[in-house]
Formats: structure tokens, C-alpha cells, sequence
DNA sequence: AATAATTGCGTAAACGTTTACTCAAAATAT
DNA sequence: ATATTTTGAGTAAACGTTTACGCAATTATT
């Protein structure tokens, strides 16, 4: 009983052809049968069958989204500006979360490719590879936001090697000698390897030899900030430390706190990412700040205009935040 | 150049029909065939077009999700449940993310009923009337999920009343007369309503009259908070808050800082949700706590045995988490 | 006024899958 | 050995939309 084109072409008196050409504003027709199939539509609650339109287009305008499904609180950022853009350009947006268990993985990047699209887009995911083969052979184009991959995939992100530049040279103006970096130890994830040798080189152009002790820490987690506190016991070997998300920082803020450790006066913390968790500590948290929202909006632009080449890196802009953890030592 | 079943029914020497019922595994084959089937669809990259069989098959196996874009940090718990109910009973979730904006919103709704859903689920929304109309008018089932709605819509929620109920005694029973409710003084949301009149009712069956000057605050926001500790000024005319939403008690626990009130000796605070929010503050909240991936669990099941009323409210469990904002006063 | 260009719309095929009917062959029952 | 049931698989229509093509009617050009 649902209402298709064929009957508001029948009550209209006119071609199914007709009706689809007004509806999709495509071709020709005159002003005056388009208002009275418009408005039939509308009276009689026509919902166009979009996988009829797909089947019979073979292009759609359906982008994919893959989001971890961990808590990872700037995913919503990004999904923020995709759909803005999206919105304004007329895609839309298929949004599917994945668990880091591989076998439903591929379950769900499967069903999510059995409807044609236009690409997809995956969000600060580190991809497993039966997951990858089976993108690749399904032949979409795939984009890496807030990630860099390996893979040759597109990507758009900060320019991670550079924010640590920015990060250790703000610290070593304040004074800070000896700083560590937690939670971008593992050899895995891109950023990881990017964050760890911009940190390095930051501190080398400062004539400091790092202290390979002071990088610790895999997991972007409350936990790791916790531990990393707990492992370096006091006093602390360090005046100073980067954590490499809002979540690992606020565990080092709480973890120092636990520790009779003050903030900033004992210890400075500067955090990466700078979403509005940071707001919620006391003090507020020092930090270099990603652009999520604007990652979100060059995926779909870009996508949109087509513009991605297989080594496309793309990078937005970073803002610092000073906010309230660093403190400048003698 | 797509593949297809007719690609791999003309490699079998067999009819699409054939490979239609190996693929779904309904109607006869023999095991031979299918195994070929199977393999030569692997070998060839096949993937299924969900389009064109949405469109011979009338019944989909998608359900549509709408989910505030405002930050609700609880929404992922519930997609989680939704997520790891629906794998298991091959269902698939279409999320839509909806802005605030009524315009996009109708945009967003009209997009995702294009599709033939099986239902559509509202997390924590309050819907408006335009899209509520639009829902309706299209005829398909409705679910709210952690929020009740007037409408005859069937629900999942905590007991938002009783839940009031369990945590007004708690607070008695630790010693409090003088207790605020933030984040629930408006008439709009149900819940709001709901757990206002669970406040006012529990007081009372300890023989307090409410005082309402003691309700404040609309928005379910950080700033909510901050500033309700302003708005009441010091000294503070309760010794207990109950913040209606995680990161309203944040506010709250914040704003009392700043001020120079020490939580819990000055006041004590529980908060309404419950999430891994209230493990990151400092000391760490005492929370009555929301059971959302029950809800999200309990929403897939019920729709998938398609067992819910127009009018059924379903509750999940409250747990209670003591933590450490709460003190026992003389 | 004759010719050319444009406009509005209908016809019919196509998109890829599913499924109600058939029907012959094989298996089972009598 | 015949009758009955079961099995495997093919035929063809259907799902709702889009679009290439064609043609008559209208409008513009000379």
C-alpha cells in the first residue's frame, strides 16, 4: 500500500517518466505539471524509494563512515562537520560503528558495502587487514581522517610530526628540560611513529638527547594516564609531560593528583587533542588543539569534487590552547 | 563491470534463481552446487547489491537510528548495545546523526525513510512536531530510547521516577534536608517532568515540603552547572545537589570549586547517568547509574520480535555507585 | 511562410535480486 | 512394479525508479 511514482503519474494523468524527470528535477518539463505532481506527492505522502533509485542509477551519493566504536570523544566532531557538508551538498552520510573484533569487523564493513557507495570514510581507525582486502577489492574509494595509514590511503589530518614541534618548543620555552611523552609509544598506528619522531626532533633541535624512558604507554586510555603517574614514581624524572589524547591527560592530571602531585606547580601537562573534556578539569587543560570539525568538512568536500589521488595527505591547522598546566621553572 | 549473480550463474551453468537461494540460504539446493556457488562468489569479488534486494523483497532488515549530534556522551553506550544486539539477530542499524535545526532535521528524517526501514529509533530525543508528523505519515514503526515521549510511543528508560525516589532517600538517609535538583526544571521533556515529580514526591514521603526554588536549570550542559552554583551564591541554601546528567554534575562539582566549596564537606553531590564521566573528576561522582547498553540491547530485541505496543514503557535496572561526593552530615 | 530549434512528454528497457510456479528426475512407499 | 513424495533447478514476473530515444507540438528564426 505505499504510494509510488506510478500513482502519482496515474492521478496526474501523465508518464511515470514525467513524474520522475519533475521529482528529480532532471530533464524537461513545464512549470505547471510539476506543481500539480508536487503537490500530489505531497498530499498523498509519496517517500521515494531510494533503493529503487540506486539500483537504477548506478552511482549513489551515499558516503560510508566507519567509526570506532571505543569511546573516542572527537568522533562526534567529525561526524559534525561530514554532515554539515554533506547536508549542504546533498550526500548522505551511512554511519556504521565497528568493534575491534575482526570477525564482526568485516561483517559490518560487508553490509555496509552491499549498499553501492560512493566511498568510504574512515574515522581515527586503525584498519585491520582482512578488513583492508575486503575494501580493496571492493573497489570504493577510501579516505583516512584524523589517521594516517600506511596503504597509500588518502588522508586528512594534523600535521602530527609538526604539533609536537609546536608542543616541546611551548615547554622549552617555559623552562622545561626534561619532558616525557606518553601513550604514543607502539610502533603500530602512523600517528604514533609521526608524534614520536616530531618529538624527538623537536627536543634534538634543542640540543636535548631524549630520554627513550620517557616515551611510555600504548593505550589512548583514562588508565594509561593513570599508570604512567604510578610508573615513574617521585619524584617525578620529568617537569613536564605531553599526553597524546584528552582522555590519557586527564588520567595524568588525576594520577598526579592521587600522587600528591600539583598541577601545574610540580608538574606541567600538555594535552593533544583539545576537545571540551579539557574544559572539564581544574585546571583546565593546556592544548594543542585538532581541527576535528574541519577534518570532517574536507572529507566530504573533497570526496565530493573528487580530488583525492591515492597519496593525497592533507593536513588542517592546529591551535594552542593555553589553558592552565604549564607552568614556566626556573 | 560490477559482478553479479547472473555473472556467477553463467560461470556455474546454473539459473540466478539458483544462486539467489544458495546466497540467502532459503528455498532448495543441493550442497554441490552451493558449494561451487559459494566459492566462485568468493573467487569473483561478488558482492551483494542491498539495493536491488531491499527492492524485491518488500521487508528490510534496517533500522533506522536518530541521534542528537549534541554531545551526549551516553549515546555510544546505547549504540553499542543496539550495535552488538542487532549483529547477532542479523539486523542492520542506519545511524543518522540530527542537528537541532528543524530544517536539516525533516532533511535528515525524509533521507532515512527513503530507505524502507523496519523502524526508527530516537535516542534521547526530543522530536519535533514537524518530523514527528513526517515519521508518522510514513507509516513506520517508532521507538524512543532512553527518553519517553507523549506521543503513544512506545519506550525504553530507566524509571526515571523511581530513580528519584532512590537517590532522595540515599541522601536522607546520609543526613540531608536540604536538597537541589538541577537539569530538570522545564516542562518539555517528559523525563524532566518525570523525575521533578519523583523529587518533589520523595521529599515529601519524608515529610519535606519541596522548595521550588530549590529546581533549576533547563539545559543537560556543562554550563548548566557552573553556573547554578552561581545563581545560589554563598553560603549555599542546601548541603546536597542532584545533578540531572553527568556532565551538569561536572558543572557543578567545578563551579563549587572555583567558589571555594570543598565537595563533599561543603555539599554533596549525585549525579543522574552514571557514565565513564564520573570516573574522571576528582573525588569521583556518586551516581545513579543508567543501564544503556540494556536499553540498546532491549530496543533491537523487541523490535526484531516485533513485541511492543504502541503504549509499552519499558524500564531497565538503576545501579547505584557510591563513589565519593557524598557525605553523611549531623 | 517556410524552416529550424526547442519544449514537453510518452515508450520501453534497464538496474540486480527474489520468489511463486513449474516440472522432470530421484528417492521412497506401497 | 507402480504410485507417491521429495528434491533440485529453471522460467518469468515483479519490485520502483531512471533515462536514452523518439516524436508531436510549440516557439523562434529567416
Amino acid at each position: 500500500m505505499t504510494i509510488t511514482i506510478k500513482d502519482i503519474a496515474h492521478k496526474a494523468g501523465i508518464s511515470t517518466a514525467s513524474v520522475s524527470r519533475i521529482l528529480t528535477n532532471r530533464g524537461r518539463f513545464s512549470e505547471d505539471t510539476a506543481q500539480r505532481v508536487r503537490e500530489l506527492a505531497n498530499e498523498l505522502g509519496y517517500f521515494k524509494n531510494q533503493s529503487a533509485a540506486d539500483l537504477s542509477q548506478k552511482a549513489s551519493r551515499v558516503i560510508g563512515v566507519l567509526v570506532p566504536i571505543t569511546h573516542t570523544n572527537f568522533a562526534d566532531e567529525i561526524i559534525k562537520g561530514m554532515q554539515h557538508k554533506a547536508y549542504e551538498l546533498g550526500y548522505e552520510l551511512l554511519i556504521a560503528f565497528v568493534e575491534t573484533n575482526s570477525q564482526q569487523q568485516t561483517e559490518t564493513v560487508k553490509s555496509l558495502l552491499s549498499r553501492q557507495l560512493l566511498a568510504v570514510v574512515m574515522l581515527a581507525l586503525d584498519i585491520e587487514d582482512a578488513v583492508f582486502d575486503i575494501l580493496k577489492s571492493a573497489n570504493v574509494t577510501l579516505l583516512s581522517v584524523s589517521n594516517q595509514l600506511n596503504n597509500d590511503i588518502p588522508s586528512i589530518s594534523s600535521d602530527n610530526y609538526a604539533m609536537m614541534h609546536t608542543i616541546v618548543d611551548y615547554l622549552y620555552d617555559h623552562g622545561h628540560r626534561q619532558i616525557a611523552l606518553i601513550g604514543s609509544s607502539d610502533a603500530d598506528p602512523i600517528v604514533a611513529i609521526l608524534r614520536r619522531q616530531g618529538y624527538i626532533d623537536a627536543l634534538a633541535s634543542h640540543d636535548i638527547t631524549y630520554n627513550p624512558d620517557f616515551i611510555w604507554g600504548v593505550e589512548m586510555t583514562y588508565q594509561t594516564g593513570i599508570e604512567a603517574i604510578k610508573k615513574f614514581g617521585l619524584p617525578l624524572p620529568f617537569t613536564a609531560v605531553i599526553g597524546s589524547a584528552d582522555i590519557i591527560s586527564i588520567g595524568l592530571l588525576n594520577g598526579a593528583r592521587d600522587a600528591g602531585i600539583s598541577v601545574p606547580n610540580d608538574l606541567s601537562i600538555v594535552t593533544v587533542d583539545g576537545t571540551e573534556l579539557t574544559q572539564l578539569t581544574r585546571p583546565v587543560l593546556t592544548a594543542a588543539q585538532q581541527n576535528f570539525t574541519k577534518m570532517g568538512e574536507l572529507a566530504i568536500s573533497n570526496l565530493a569534487n573528487n580530488s583525492l589521488s591515492s597519496h593525497s595527505v592533507i593536513f588542517t591547522d592546529i591551535t594552542f590552547i593555553p589553558g592552565g598546566t604549564v607552568t614556566t621553572i626556573a
